[in-house]
RNA sequence: GCGGAAAUAGCUCAGUUGGUAGAGCACGACCUUGCCAAGGUCGGGGUCGCGAGUUCGAGUCUCGUUUUCCGCUCCA
């Protein structure tokens, strides 16, 4: 199977047993928006448990918030999203580029500039020492000419950026003739907004309400909770903010299942240090996170960094974590160094002081910033990709199983008596009784039991337990192993011990 | 956004020149059985993605539309 074909057939399995649905399927679905079934919310929490654990039990200096996913809209022009985020842009139908409508009329303007500049320049030369340029731009035809046309189109441009009018830029490109530099033609599609914020209105009443953004990054719910959490929590640098929640973003072409949504949820960390000791941080926190993935069995091979060489407008180092996905090494997780970008950018925009006081050195300093951030849904989408296993038997038959990793399976153990008769559902009830504390658990006496393993290892249950006629008489039950499909005979006491040992979280914490 | 392909039961698919919507698996009940997808009987489940058009008649032909997949593009 080739690895297309591969993650087609994996979509398939997570709709079939309950990890992942198309949304609103019964009205035809909605693109790149997927919902979690019944399988795909426990790896999920289980995904989201080891990581807030990791964070903010296993580092003293950590703690964690809940933030919301509205926010005041200044946020957004503090981070630079509004700035970054929005671009009117227009498609060239013959060559088939997108372009920055706003910068093919600066391009243009600067090229009439440049026109002019050269005849300044000719009647510099043919005038020698006598040249006065004010008088020549005020008089030469040529450059009077360019400049009527420079006036107009800047004013136009103005005036379009100002209101906002995508018709009038279109009209502008038209008007000026602009062409596409790959095409030469001047074929061009209607200019369109393009922004990747969702937005949204607050306030009932149409006049009163305020236009305010869905947060696409978390990180910005930290920063503006910076102070309040340093302050009450008496925390003292260096220190971190762990966060997990959703986001949006309004990408163009979201694709490749649950990989790239418009909405999304993200386990963020931002770690607040002094400035000049963020690259020792930045390292230590690289090494800190692969050391969390690669814990968790899923082959260290399959892990690699991709360090940034053109960095984002807030970042001094950038790295990103990539996973072997079906479709090749893509971006897991981002480790970004922020410098103080948004802290000193909320501080300038709010007015509200916010620095350190060392009381060692006795300096005040806005922090500096490295984040992790990485994409739950990824996670989820790189556990089951990596799960995912068709084993041939010995009996010529295929078993698909989900070795998904014990502590973050779904469905932890499954109770199922060999017949539903002889009293052996009674004595699996009590078994069921003796772990639904701690584990989550399926019974099932429903087919054979053949075919009940081999639904436990579609949705990749590590542990089947199965009373037999024999548990009458001896207290014992079989325990089947998920990977290894093999079974050992062991007391009904010892169930909960031995489960444990092998799907724990607590277990998986304590390796890192 | 552009180009190509596809959409029929929960899943995999069949459906003849346009003429009463099918199979296997899955699901439910019962019987038989019992350690790696067993057998039997009965049963539930589909406005053939959606909307128009052509036609006496459309799952089938035409157009539109939605969604998905692949490639480009965009974003990071």
């Amino acid at each position: 199977m080739t690895q297309e074909e591969l993650f087609k057939v994996l979509v398939a399995h997570c709709k079939e047993y309950g990890f992942i649905f198309p949304s609103s399927e019964i009205y035809d679905g909605l693109a790149a928006v997927y919902d979690y079934g019944q399988m795909g919310v426990q790896l999920k929490n289980n995904i989201k448990n080891y990581w807030w654990e990791a964070m903010t039990r296993l580092n003293e200096n950590i703690v964690g918030i809940d933030s919301c996913v509205f926010m005041h809209p200044k946020t957004w022009v503090a981070s630079g999203h509004v700035a970054a985020f929005n671009d009117p842009l227009i498609d060239n139908k013959d060559s088939k580029k997108r372009y920055r409508a706003d910068v093919l009329i600066e391009d243009y303007l600067a090229k009439i500039e440049e026109k002019i500049n050269k005849e300044v320049a000719k009647g510099r030369k043919r005038f020698g020492d006598a040249f006065d340029e004010a008088q020549f731009r005020a008089t030469n035809p040529n450059v009077l000419r360019e400049k009527a046309k420079y006036d107009e189109v800047h004013g136009r441009y103005l005036k379009a950026e100002e209101a906002n009018d995508l018709a009038e830029y279109k009209q502008i490109i038209v008007d000026c003739g602009i062409v596409c530099p790959i095409s030469g033609t001047s074929n061009w599609t209607d200019v369109r907004q393009f922004n990747l914020m969702f937005s949204t209105e607050m306030g009932a009443s149409a006049d009163a309400s305020m236009k305010i953004y869905l947060r696409p990054e978390t990180a910005q719910g930290i920063f503006v909770e910076y102070l309040n959490v340093q302050k009450t929590g008496r925390m003292k640098i260096p220190f971190g903010i762990a966060q997990i929640g959703k986001a949006f973003r309004n990408e163009i072409v979201a694709r490749q299942f649950i990989f790239r949504m418009r909405e999304f949820e993200q386990m963020e960390m931002e770690f607040f240090c002094k400035p000049g000791t963020e690259m020792e941080w930045f390292a230590k926190w690289k090494e800190n996170r692969m050391k969390w993935h690669v814990n968790l069995g899923m082959g260290a091979e399959n892990y690699r960094f991709h360090d940034h060489e053109k960095l984002a407008h807030y970042a001094n180092a950038a790295t990103d974590i990539e996973f072997n996905f079906p479709f090749g090494f893509k971006e897991l997780e981002g480790i970004h160094s922020r410098t103080d970008f948004d802290l000193g950018n909320h501080q300038k925009l709010s007015g509200k002081k916010i620095q350190y006081f060392d009381p060692e050195t006795g300096e005040s300093y806005v922090p500096y910033c490295v984040e992790t951030s990485i994409g739950v849904d990824r996670m989820c989408l790189a556990v089951l990709a990596h799960s995912y296993t068709v084993e041939k038997l010995e009996n010529g038959e295929e078993r698909v199983v989900m070795k998904i990793p014990a502590p973050l399976a779904p469905i932890k153990v499954a109770v199922m008596p060999l017949v539903k008769k002889d009293g052996l559902p009674e004595i699996a009830q009590k078994v069921v009784d003796t772990l639904k504390y701690d584990f989550s658990y399926q019974y099932d006496e429903k087919d054979s039991i053949g075919k009940r393993y081999r639904r436990q290892d579609a949705i990749g249950t590590p542990f089947c337990v199965t009373i037999d006629h024999e548990t009458l008489s001896d207290g014992c039950v079989t325990l089947r192993d998920r990977d290894s499909m093999t079974q050992e005979r062991v007391k009904i006491e010892e169930l909960r011990d031995i489960i444990e040992k092998k799907v724990s979280l607590t277990n998986l914490l304590r390796n890192l």
